[in-house]
DNA sequence: CTGTATTTTTGCAGTCTCTGCACTTTTGCG
DNA sequence: CGCAAAAGTGCAGAGACTGCAAAAATACAG
């Protein structure tokens, strides 16, 4: 199973001091993810083994386990955080279309996941050329989606009292596979154009407008 | 890696002839199905090993991994068969909502595989139990994810040859997004009603309402 | 600076999944 | 029956991962 376990990832407190120790946590952490990916594009993430990274970041294999969880950990980086519980009941309490809001909070927390630039690109590029470790990306936000569904579920129940368990579920369903597909959609064009965070929100109004015109019928 | 090599699964000819090397294989496949997932309903998936499964169905691992490929695969049961070419052609040309019709063709594909009842009937119970089981399920599915994109990507240069590459792509893997993301929903609700081939498309047709709803902003 | 408490890293041994290869058994068929 | 093809099996080995305890690094007084 291990569908991913990227291991505690201590966050600091707050921002005071950031201390040797967390320091060198973030060296190794970069060290480690860069050798990762320079030898996965190089060579192909199949061959690539967990001892290779090792001698090429030079951190015992145990170690790797101990931050990564598992061996595309590195690869795939941090996962998302959760959203804070404010922005989660800010959103079940927002009024906006439905979709429109929940793509948006997953957007900032998505980019809220800070990663060096160079070490993003490398993985972008990766990415595209190995859509395994796309489907694993996949797998880690599938174990998002139940929380996610429930967050909208609390919407449904706060704002549509109306409707039966089933109907719920359903929606509830429906707009988080709606909201999870088009994300890595959106996220493309974002990262095509480094628009500031404005352009974001144009940017998934109107992936929502093709939706629409895709589920409705030609006229 | 390994998102899952389910192995070769020969499919016979066409008909005629099972003969006795056919129905042993069938035999077994049902032997060991059932004793995975007895073993996994009975322990977790996790504490099962598949050397429990191969004394409790009496073939040797390799054997099993020459059916299943995987731990999991004789868990997951087998991948969805691939549309035939011509059920592809068809889709390509065909004048519908594309949503609806790419449905149709992937629910076709889907209830092709049959199965044990009962086996089927254990699987539910276990995919319910262990969403990880789910997401594994998906992840087989994300690599079909390519095959289809393909398909919809042909119906878009054949219907709208006035797209750019971009929307294409874009259009494309909303398309297939929402889909993909619809699918379980109807197939839970498929499964609930245990009705006819007719139904399913009412379903879809169904889903595709309330997905229209749900993108489209209350008056 | 020094000594001590605490956290982190590391080595090691072991389990489990999965693969290639060679060998045996089973099945298909003339 | 006898031979050829196909399928099942054993074995050895690579690689992912884990628990545990020793070792090293870091924090933190005094």
């Amino acid at each position: 199973m291990h569908i991913a376990s990227p291991a505690p990832r201590a966050s600091s407190t707050g921002e005071a001091a950031p201390g040797l120790r967390e320091r060198n946590r973030v060296r190794r952490t970069r060290r480690v993810e860069r050798a990762a990916l320079e030898l996965a594009l190089e060579h192909g993430v199949d061959v690539v083994t967990v001892d290779m990274i090792c001698e090429a970041s030079d951190v015992s294999p145990r170690t790797y386990f101990n931050y990564f969880g598992t061996k595309e950990g590195a690869l795939l980086g941090p996962a998302p955080s959760t959203p804070s519980s404010e922005a989660v009941d800010e959103f079940v309490h927002a009024r906006g279309p439905i979709v429109e809001d929940l793509m948006i909070i997953m957007a900032r927390a998505f980019f809220a996941t800070e990663s060096d630039p160079e070490v993003f690109a490398m993985r972008r590029l990766l990415f595209e050329r190995e859509p395994a470790l796309q489907s694993l990306r996949l797998m880690r936000l599938a174990d998002k989606r139940q929380a996610t569904a429930a967050i909208v579920r609390r919407r449904l129940a706060v704002q549509h009292p109306e409707l039966t368990e089933d109907e719920a579920s359903d929606q509830t369903h429906l707009v988080v596979s709606i909201v999870m597909g088009a994300f890595p959609v959106i996220s493309r064009q974002w990262l095509a154009h480094p628009g500031d965070a404005a352009h974001a929100e144009t940017l998934i109004r109107a992936a929502i407008d093709k939706i629409r015109r895709i589920v409705t019928p030609d006229a």
